[in-house]
RNA sequence: GGAGGGGUGGCCGAGUGGCUAAAGGCAGCAGACUGUAAAUCUGCCGGCGCAAGCCUACGUAGGUUCGAAUCCUACCCCCUCCA
């Protein structure tokens, strides 16, 4: 990495964050000479942020920790339009309600990671200046510094069209929106960079030539890589889908959990990325071989559940998955848990009803398969009869745990 | 408005009267091997049922037939070309 002189950038650089950037070195400059602000724009379209977005709020993070002041803006506004960009058909359209909600949810990703205390980070959303937009005269102000046939060669819209795919006027506004939000930053808050994952680069590009155009200012942009495993799947979306950051969403164990299984190739890309620990600690973590890198990977959910959650829950789901992989008794409390009436004990409750019960398989039909699969298990023992009644005395001191394969437990409980 | 093509399981995609709960692939789940990884191999993969079997399912609604994803009719939706 050409050495950077301010720390911002050379964080960024080193630890593997920086994807494009429309002017590296004057961003520097200004980086190195002074504080700056910079934003990254989440729009509302769930009720939680998800590990897909960690590298932009990360980039956030570092911006505050460097010295400068980052701005997170939801972008109430923006989400009533919906961004075309990387998908092939519109997405539905938010009430205000939804939008209302899933505003609070993405507050709540957010203030893990940045300081919005004493006036440090700033929260904003756009919805303040886009929802009174009067029609003629942003078409006079902005509209007039858009030329059609530069908004069709954005790859978004591109896209859209080679694959005779409809792209709706509401969403073709999308980039205008995203742009005039980069000026409005700019003139509120003298911000002067705006970030993003790689997909964001067209409508990143299209803000800072509306600001040169409109007042002869120099915005920056910044992107990051779009993030694959080394198997090249999409980073953060499992089977279950997206990998949330609110724990209402995702539980820490489980988000511990999905930090822990990390492919070896990913470890030290990933330490870098999602952890600040420093990068001589990260090439010792990475060196390791074989079984060790375990050692890493442990590390590597511990640091980064304590970002997201806190430093309790990343040690509790520490502490829950050394009881539950590595052998050791001792409580098993951070299992979910069900609960069954005692009456129904009481005639007795075949199992495989209780693995439908604890959610570890959709019908009765899906459990016996299990079982006769061998990947059933009960206090960690096969179950090998599908037949098999679980009433109160199974229950032993109070908790039985229920096994789907080696990753999925639960404790069935009397109530 | 006219002409043509098409809508099949989570996705892709075969199937043009019975042998079809529907090939194959992907995804998923489990087992083996391991290191809670990757790769590989094996099994499972609509619901209910111990089973026989029953139910639901090939855009929607009817119909023909002993029997329909497959044939007919109407409707809905998508795409292509022309105007």
């Amino acid at each position: 990495m050409r050495g950077f002189r301010s720390d911002f950038l050379r964080v960024l650089a080193e630890r593997g964050f920086i994807h494009q950037c429309t002017d590296p070195e004057a961003l520097d400059g200004a980086a190195a000479e002074g504080r700056i602000t910079g934003y990254v724009g989440f729009d509302c379209t769930a009720d939680s942020l998800h590990v897909g977005n960690l590298l932009s709020i990360m980039m956030l993070r570092w911006l505050q920790r460097t010295g400068h002041r980052p701005i997170a803006l939801v972008g109430g506004g923006t989400t009533k339009v919906g961004d075309p960009s990387g998908k092939d058909e519109s997405r539905r359209l938010l009430s205000e309600e939804e939008i209302a909600r899933n505003r609070a949810g993405i507050l709540r990703s957010l203030e893990k990671f940045l300081d919005f205390g004493g006036g440090e980070a700033l929260l904003v959303d756009n919805a303040e200046w886009l929802d009174r937009l009067l029609y003629i005269p942003f078409l006079r102000e902005v509209g007039r510094h858009f030329t059609i046939n530069r908004m069709l060669a954005f790859e978004s819209v591109r896209q859209r069209l080679e694959r005779e795919q409809p792209l709706t006027f509401l969403e073709f506004n999308y980039m205008v929106m995203q742009a005039y939000d980069f000026l409005e930053l700019s003139r509120r808050f003298d911000c002067r960079l705006q970030m993003g994952g790689s997909d964001q680069w067209g409508n990143i590009v299209c803000g800072i030539e509306l600001a040169r155009r409109a007042e002869g200012r120099q915005l920056f942009g910044l992107t990051c890589p779009l993030l694959t495993t080394a198997s090249g799947a999409k980073m953060g979306k499992t089977a279950q889908g997206a990998v949330w950051l609110n724990e209402d969403r995702l539980p820490p164990f489980e988000y511990w959990q999905f930090w822990r299984n990390t492919e070896d190739a990913d470890v030290g890309r990933f330490l870098r990325l999602f952890t600040e620990l420093p990068l001589e600690e990260i090439a010792r973590l990475e060196r390791l071989q074989g079984a060790e890198i375990n050692e890493a990977k442990k590390i590597l959910a511990f640091e980064a559940t304590r970002l997201a959650h806190g430093e309790e829950a990343a040690r509790k789901a520490a502490d829950a998955a050394r009881r539950l992989f590595e052998g050791g008794e001792g409580s098993v409390a951070a299992l979910p848990e069900v609960t069954v009436p005692r009456t129904r004990l009481a005639e007795g409750v075949p199992v495989v009803e209780l693995f439908t019960l604890a959610g570890l398989a959709k019908s009765r039909g899906e459990a016996r398969r299990l079982i006769r699969g061998g990947g059933a298990r009960l206090d960690d023992r096969r179950i090998t009869d599908e037949h098999l009644m679980i009433r109160e005395a199974d229950l032993g001191d109070g908790a039985l745990k229920l096994s789907a394969g080696r990753k999925r437990h639960v404790l069935v409980r009397a109530a």
